[in-house]
RNA sequence: GCCCGGAUGGCGGAACAGGCAGACGCGAUGGUCUCAAACACCAUUGGCCGCAAGGCCGUGGGGGUUCGAUUCCCCCUCCGGGCACCA
């Protein structure tokens, strides 16, 4: 009787023969078709925690199974090693943030190579590696050279908790910091920004081809959120140089304008304000600036408060009419013009704001029969439009635009919701921005030789809010590399979203010392043709990578023919401990290596496998444990069926009879159910016919025939190696001791089923009379209609159920299913 | 407020195109093995009625279409997510 199943030994043996052999080591001349399967870049946080072990058990098992499928796959890995924790950590401990975070970087390779994840380690990057920064601040100053990359002056998100400027992708709708949870303040500040905008209406539409989950579409079409309208302008009324420059959607209604409103922050306010207004609308400006974002936003309802008259008129240029010039905090300065024409017929808020303030309502577009709403915002024919009445919406739109540009007064514009990338933190454990101010030469590249631009390590961590690099003198006094005079160094480091935007495209040539991107390997790999992670990425990391993907193709540093880094998106489900995320902070992380050392890798994986469906969360309670011993069993059985202990009768050669031939078939239809629920992402189904199958070769051995030899090895290797993608290190050990002449398990091919046994021959025939279920009967699975019936007819059951009454119909549907109605 | 998802036994979940609801696993109950336990193995396990054969009810609630609805349509409740002064 062949030994138990240890799992830790049988792990340990096989991962270290996948490092000794460099098993999932695939070379860039490799000549199998590639295929490139990237999970999401780890932030490194010590052991891995159980989303992890879901996300690379997904991601290694496609990478297994391609390669029994035949491709050279590529399966790198590497750690978005810069960031806020361990700089926060540096600042309570005083701990270098290095050391702190290569010591996790090591912990989390320990947990991924236990759980017998296969990558590419030579491939692997860290962000916080010399070279890899020399590759980021070379792009930075490429986009900064192409105009991709800018500062100014501008109201930016300033976290307080954080201690840095946030981008608006990491502003919560409520407000506050999604690192943090701080209520984030607005600051006016010079920032570097990153011109995403270029690409917004590139991204947008590109997003119909991709096939990634339709919610995150849904949501990047949201974030970027195009809208197209007119944009013109408004003479103020007795200054005729001054204008008023204004964005609407629905220029059809500029009929309707019965006043206009700006943003308490636009810069005409001041020179149109008349003198007895001027001390209400100073009051109004200084109470809205020191309004947090909160603040602002909450102040819906009291629409008398949240607006103040001028005292200055604007010319609507439809009607020659003035209107009465307001300000009002909910007109954004960061949108559009800063300016709104307000229609109040055809808009809630302009609607609410006019009766707030006694302001007349003219309706532009007829509401139907019966309307009895405040503003119409439907479809419908213009009226009280002059030479617009009578048209439908988009038919008014057009010829409104045509108007304005005829008259020169404005055009056609498209907005975006979408803003520019601030990408510049005040925080040390980052990428620096390698540029130095001059006195004399302002913004100057640091020359390409001197890169990279590293972070001393000479710096005090301190509590103060502000960044290290800033009072660490030998960093920042440096000179002008044009006029050699005394110049100060850029003190901010860029966003880490940046570190994770371009690394897929870093891993085809990790080794380049010439180029970030090696453009004939990336060619070759690009783009990543299933990207796996989590669905809290969406907008943020999505959207950056898309954004750098393209800009880096049009710099040059990236194939120009790739635009989009991911062919094919799968959002993993979270995992959630009484409903909410698990974290450190909350204590409730449960590290898989007590898994390891007890069950086995094999068991968790099986179990994440088999859980539920892969996109679905997944809230991990009491019985979690005992789901995962039952995983554990199901493996003890694998084990114990291959190595021949099943407690059974004889195996022996012999003739095939029934229930030979029934196995067979079974198996048959197994590998075709396994291979089907892997390209649907059924993994949990998967691991159901996987158990389904066991059990029944257990039953089958313990018949009184007991089991022929043929038939038996045919099930037991069809099952191996179905399972070695799910349970790699067991399948490895069995195949082996099964037959240790052909190899290893992982370098079969994956197996395929003879459709002609997959198909029933005989199939249980359901009769139901008046849609009950009276009988169950077995017939040919090419049953004709007319005996379908006739069998249905002539069974006892259903006569009895009819009790003598003649049917009335009868709905045959053969082989499956016969319905008498009476 | 708007836009997406979702609701199935004690629990996680299954049911490809309208045709056997509850696969598989967990838990529970009973049994075999054992001095005993653990492990393992076997059996039962949606609810109600019945000694039984069997019957009735049952996929969040209400209506509809259909010979037949977890599946399609309408209305409602609850849960999760996204967007929300973007002119």
């Amino acid at each position: 009787m062949a030994e138990q199943y240890d799992p830790q030994a049988v792990e340990a043996k096989w991962q270290r023969r996948w490092q000794e052999e460099g098993a999932y080591q695939v070379d860039n001349d490799d000549a199998r078709p590639p295929y490139y399967v990237l999970c999401m870049y780890p932030y490194p946080s010590g052991s891995a925690h159980q989303g992890h072990v879901r996300n690379y058990t997904f991601g290694d098992l496609l990478v297994r199974q391609r390669t029994m499928q035949g491709f050279g796959v590529l399966s790198p890995i590497g750690f978005d090693s810069f960031g806020l924790p361990a700089e926060n950590a540096a600042i309570k401990t005083g701990a270098h943030p290095r050391p702190f975070t290569d010591a996790r970087i090591e912990e989390l390779k320990s947990s991924l190579k236990r759980l017998g994840a296969s990558y590419d380690w030579r491939r692997e990057l860290r962000s916080h590696d010399p070279l890899y920064m020399r590759w980021n601040q070379l792009i930075f100053q490429r986009f900064l050279d192409a105009g991709l990359a800018y500062r100014r002056q501008a109201p930016v998100n300033w976290c307080p908790g954080c201690q840095t400027v946030l981008a608006n992708e990491q502003v919560l709708p409520d407000g506050t910091c999604e690192r943090s949870g701080d209520v984030v303040e607005k600051r006016d500040l010079e920032q570097w920004f990153f011109r995403i905008t270029a690409y917004a209406d590139e991204m947008l539409a590109a997003l119909d081809d991709l096939e990634w989950p339709e919610r995150v579409k849904v949501m990047q079409r949201n974030w970027i959120g195009r809208s197209e309208g007119a944009e013109f302008d408004l003479p103020v009324q007795g200054e005729p140089d001054k204008r008023i420059r204004v964005f609407t959607t629905r220029p059809d209604t500029s009929f309707g304008m019965t006043f206009v409103v700006l943003a308490p922050e636009h810069p005409l306010v001041a020179e149109i304000t008349a003198g007895e207004h001027r001390a209400e609308v100073e009051a109004f400006v200084e109470r809205v600036r020191n309004e947090s974002e909160i603040e602002r936003q909450a102040s819906e309802g009291e629409l008398e408060k949240r607006g103040v008259f001028t005292g200055a008129y604007a010319i609507n240029p439809f009607t020659r009419e003035p209107v009465p010039v307001f300000l009002a905090d909910y007109v954004l300065m960061t949108y559009g013009t800063g300016a709104i024409m307000a229609v109040p017929g055809q808009d809630q808020r302009d609607w609410d704001f006019a009766r707030a303030h006694g302001l007349p309502i003219i309706r532009t577009v007829q509401p139907p029969e019966g309307w009895e709403g405040g503003a119409y915002v439907g479809e419908g024919p213009a009226v009280n439009s002059a030479w617009l009445d009578g048209l439908d919406v988009p038919a008014a739109k057009a010829k409104a635009i045509d108007w304005l540009e005829a008259e020169g007064i404005g055009e056609r514009k498209v907005n975006y919701r979408l803003r520019d990338w601030l990408l510049s933190r005040q925080r040390y454990w980052g990428c620096p921005i390698p540029v130095v101010h001059c006195p004399d030469h302002g913004i100057v590249k640091v020359p390409e030789d001197q890169l990279p631009v590293l972070l001393p390590d000479d710096v005090e961590f301190r509590p103060t809010g502000e960044s290290p690099l800033r009072y660490h003198e030998g960093f920042l006094n440096t000179t002008c590399p044009v006029c050699g005079g005394p110049a100060q160094r850029e003190t901010d480091t860029m966003d880490t979203f940046v570190d994770s935007s371009w690394y897929f495209l870093r891993f085809c040539d990790p080794w380049s010392t010439v180029a970030p991107v090696n453009l004939a390997a990336a060619a070759k790999w690009m783009p990543v043709d299933q990207y796996i992670g989590g669905i809290e990425h969406a907008i943020l990391h999505l959207l950056y990578a898309r954004f750098y993907t393209r800009a880096l193709a049009d710099v040059g540093l990236a194939p120009p023919e790739i635009r989009e880094p991911f062919a094919r998106l799968f959002t993993q489900g979270m995992i959630t401990m009484d409903g909410s995320k698990m974290s450190k902070s909350k204590g409730n992380l449960i590290a898989p290596e007590r898994y390891y050392d007890t069950v086995g890798a094999d068991s968790l994986r099986l179990f994440h496998l088999f859980v539920g469906p892969p996109a679905d969360n997944f809230d991990w309670g009491e019985q979690t444990d005992q789901m995962i011993e039952g995983c554990h069993r199901f493996l003890g059985r694998l084990w114990r069926l291959a190595t021949g202990s099943v407690d059974r009768g004889s195996i022996i050669d012999r003739e095939p009879t029934a229930a030979d031939e029934d196995l067979d078939k079974d198996t048959h239809r197994l590998i075709a159910k396994v291979s089907s629920d892997f390209d649907h992402w059924s993994y949990n189904t998967a691991v159901a016919s996987c158990m389904e199958f066991l059990n029944s070769v257990y039953r089958y051995l313990q018949s009184d025939e007991g089991g022929r030899r043929a038939t038996v090895d045919f099930a037991v290797e069809s099952l191996l190696l179905l399972m070695a993608p799910m349970a790699p290190h067991i399948s490895a050990e069995l195949w082996e001791l099964h037959d240790p002449a052909r190899g290893s398990v992982h370098a079969q091919a994956w197996p395929v089923a003879d459709p002609s046994k997959v198909h029933e021959e005989r199939v249980t025939m359901v009769v139901q009379v008046n849609g009950r279920v009276r009988d169950r009967l077995e017939v040919d699975a090419t049953v004709s209609e007319g005996d379908a019936v006739a069998t249905a007819l002539a069974s006892p059951r259903v006569s009895e159920a009819l009790g003598g009454q003649q049917p009335k119909r009868v709905v045959a549907r053969p082989p499956r299913l016969v319905n008498v109605v009476v």
